[in-house]
DNA sequence: ATTCGTTATGTTTATCAAAACATAACGCTA
DNA sequence: TAGCGTTATGTTTTGATAAACATAACGAAT
């Protein structure tokens, strides 16, 4: 019996650039979870030139910065989030959430097969 | 003053492939305007060869064909939306618009800024 | 001063999807 | 039979994106 889904992508841009999605959301995630950029990239498997890119442009667009970092000093430095760095990712991940479950219940409405 | 807005793609997958999403659909919108896949795919500024092959996989999955082609014959042929390929356009664009205008609801709830 | 593990950045290479190109087949018309 | 505009399909080329590689800078600790 043949599986079929509704899925979807949401992310927010800023003067038409992106500004906030899935991947860098993660990305924000796992910075937080290991307090290194290095280390975040690596475990996502991303190289950590993109990841700065994309911390950079988060950083950039954002009305306060969402992470800091520190290059040097104890330990080599490493990255830290923000309190508005933590909010933004669980605004997202809510948003996500609620518009998926969303088009699920309406596309379980709609019948294309 | 920074424009702020959010975004989304919608799409159905079939055993994990792509089925129907906005390039597919408004592939069939101009192949039913213009009633051939050679002028919609140019219309569009896709090759041929990508309109044929996204129609190829779109009636390989679909219960019943959604466009039925011709080759040869009066005007060298030409391809046709079946009722069923006119009827997921429609449900397709429908998802869409609802799950869009829901998510701006949510989004302008949520202060990301 | 040296070491260490970070962040910071430029340059080169690889990957892969899309486009471009080339032909064949089709079937009606003249 | 030759011509036409379409669909059908394989092959080659391009281009954009990400990865890989290379180096420098940073600043605390020893």
């Amino acid at each position: 019996m043949p599986e079929i889904k509704i899925e979807n992508r949401i992310w927010i841009e800023k003067n038409g650039f992106p500004f906030i999605g899935n991947g860098r959301v993660t990305l924000l995630e796992y910075i937080h979870e290991t307090g290194s950029m290095t280390k975040a990239a690596k475990k996502i498997g991303m190289s950590y030139k993109k990841a700065w890119e994309l911390v950079k442009s988060m950083n950039a667009q954002a009305s306060e910065p969402l992470v800091i970092k520190e290059a040097g000093g104890k330990n080599g430095g490493g990255t830290q989030l923000t309190q508005e760095g933590l909010r933004v990712i669980t605004e997202f991940r809510k948003l996500e959430e609620k518009s998926k479950s969303f088009l699920v219940e309406e596309f379980e409405k709609c019948c294309i097969n």
